[in-house]
DNA sequence: TCGGTGGTGACAACCGTTTGCCATGTGTTG
DNA sequence: CAACACATGGCAAACGGTTGTCACCACCGA
């Protein structure tokens, strides 16, 4: 076949085709309701017969709508992303949505920077973890529609995993075992998740007459396992929780290296439930997160406030309930 | 600041405030040699200083170029995409190129349809592991610059991962730890790898004079695992090799569940080293491919492939070496 | 029978950028 | 000094749609 050389079919050539005006062909096909049923159906047959594929950036042009919308994430290398990738990619693709993909490097300039050079290109952006202060994020939010997950600033639409309550089960499941000195392994510092925790944690404690320790802060990323595990082995306590599960599952294999029992000799629970967890060594006990829901929402949420006609949202911030997952890496204490 | 509000600068602006064309204005900014370096920099200056960001949409009408490329995978939920991903995200970053990310959810239908659909907002794309039958693939090449990954189609660019040769170290291994009945865990008939795989065993075990049997084929996923766990054990071999690490970890969860010591009753390797072979329990011994490397060369293909004033490259088909890691999943034979 | 009304389709003006072609001005060469 | 080449910048036509505005028509009720 020939038709790959020749000139992609364009709504002049329909509307030639047809007899009808090229105003008649795009609303035939992008708006139906405004044409006539008969006229409707005929310009469509015609569309299909001569194989028409609209053309996205001449209509985005037009039209200021893109059909695009990014997942913003800090390190596409982070399993946590994994799902987040996986439930935003499923929504968008149900909306009719092409699903961009951009990685900030860890880095809050970045961050603003690529969506601000590239929102013209698209219809809007949910932030996967963002490291913007608020204000940044408030003022991007006046450029491009965005919704944050797990970060929660007035103003801008949100969906948080509530990890905190969770952190309250799990101080619970520790101490119930016997536990009394549990440490938290902290993560980034920038981190909003990272603060919510440390504070749960210690509100937790404190409800048990408990005092809370923290080691870290640590970097991002399984490697800071070693140190972080290092750290809890030092500070003498018995049982930990760490900022996420790739910490977690850093420590695991530290531990094993060492000859440290897990749960006998400490117990160690995550964050997240990313894909692993359940079959580590130990498995790891740690706090699901809804992650590929949460996606899944934030689209949602997003396509909701782009849709001019329809009204306005009453939800802008949905909060996900998470559970505490009992494994093989938290058990009772033994001296 | 209501600069919000405020109609975004075009480059007709700039014009009007710098007193020169529009098209200089065009030029300056993306062929900078077309004029002279003085008022290059004075209409570089002033789009700074107005805070210019081009319009892709509109550039992309005029030029014909998008900018963006495309990753198909068959299922983003799969591990072994997340290095790719992580790949050719690094390198379109790099190349200036946004990163388009399409699922095909397993269907080779969904595959050519959204391709067809989006090939006029793509610059290219990069298959990974395509479920295309070989005319269907060289057709879609003609309307769309492809690189295909794991897949190698005359007359489609492409790099493919040599996991064949490490098959035969595979096996080279396992003959060596004394076994003597290894089969093979099968993957998805239509999957290309998948075929390779099987046929490189075949071929290793017959060097040694050993014949070649395989259980499946297997849906992919890690729940096919508890499946080819039973049929290994059933098939009474001593050691396998199964199609990917997703298998090969499932498989191990249910053989803890079954008590079958790994690797004292049965040696078990995977293909891939995805993401948690390494903290398997035990640790897998895998096949290592350069999944991301993978991703970074095939972008590097496809982009050096749209730049028409290049030379076209030479190579167009690339093989990426793969290496035996071995873990704890293996070990000699024990009656 | 006539004015009003609602539904349908056409006209044409954009949307923001690229690019082929041409005019001008400068420097070079014989 | 003339003729020419070349570097530079301007003009205007695309690129492929969307959409506000308006004209037309038929049908309705009074």
């Amino acid at each position: 076949m020939e038709s790959g050389r020749r000139r992609p079919v364009t709504i002049a050539d329909i509307a030639a085709a047809t007899g009808v005006a090229v105003s008649t062909v795009s609303r035939a096909l992008s708006r139906p309701s405004r044409v006539s049923a008969a006229t409707r159906e005929r310009i469509q047959a015609m569309a299909r017969a001569m194989d028409y594929v609209p053309h996205p950036p001449a209509r985005a042009l037009a039209s200021g709508r893109t059909g695009t919308v990014a997942l913003v994430v800090s390190d596409v290398t982070n399993p946590f992303y994994f799902g987040m990738i996986r439930g935003t990619q499923q929504q968008l693709k149900a909306a009719g949505y092409a699903h961009l993909l951009i990685d900030t490097e860890d880095s809050a300039d970045h961050e603003v920077e690529m969506l601000h050079t590239m929102r013209r290109s698209l219809d809007g952006a949910i932030l996967g973890a963002s490291r913007l202060p608020a204000r940044a994020l408030v003022a991007l939010a006046g450029e491009i529609p965005l919704v944050t997950v797990n970060r929660n600033v007035r103003g801008v639409p949100s969906v948080v995993i509530d990890t905190p309550a969770g952190i309250a089960q799990a101080v619970e499941h520790l101490v119930s075992l016997g536990h009394r000195d549990i440490v938290y392994v902290s993560g980034p510092t920038q981190s909003w998740s990272n603060q919510a925790r440390w504070q749960a944690m210690r509100l937790a404690l404190e409800r048990h007459g408990l005092g809370a320790q923290r080691v870290g802060p640590f970097p991002p990323g399984r490697g800071s396992g070693t140190a972080a595990a290092d750290a809890v082995l030092n500070s003498g306590a018995t049982a930990c929780v760490a900022f996420n599960d790739l910490f977690a599952i850093g420590m695991l294999t530290r531990l094993r290296e060492r000859g440290v029992r897990v749960p006998a000799d400490l117990s160690v629970v995550g964050c997240d439930d990313i894909f692993g967890a359940d079959f580590s060594n130990p498995p790891l006990t740690t706090l699901t997160a809804p992650i590929e829901q949460a996606g899944r929402m934030a689209v949602s949420l997003l396509v909701a406030g782009l849709d001019h006609r329809a009204p306005q949202p009453q939800r802008r911030a949905v909060v996900l309930p998470t559970y505490l997952t009992v494994r093989e890496s938290t058990g009772p204490l033994t001296h």
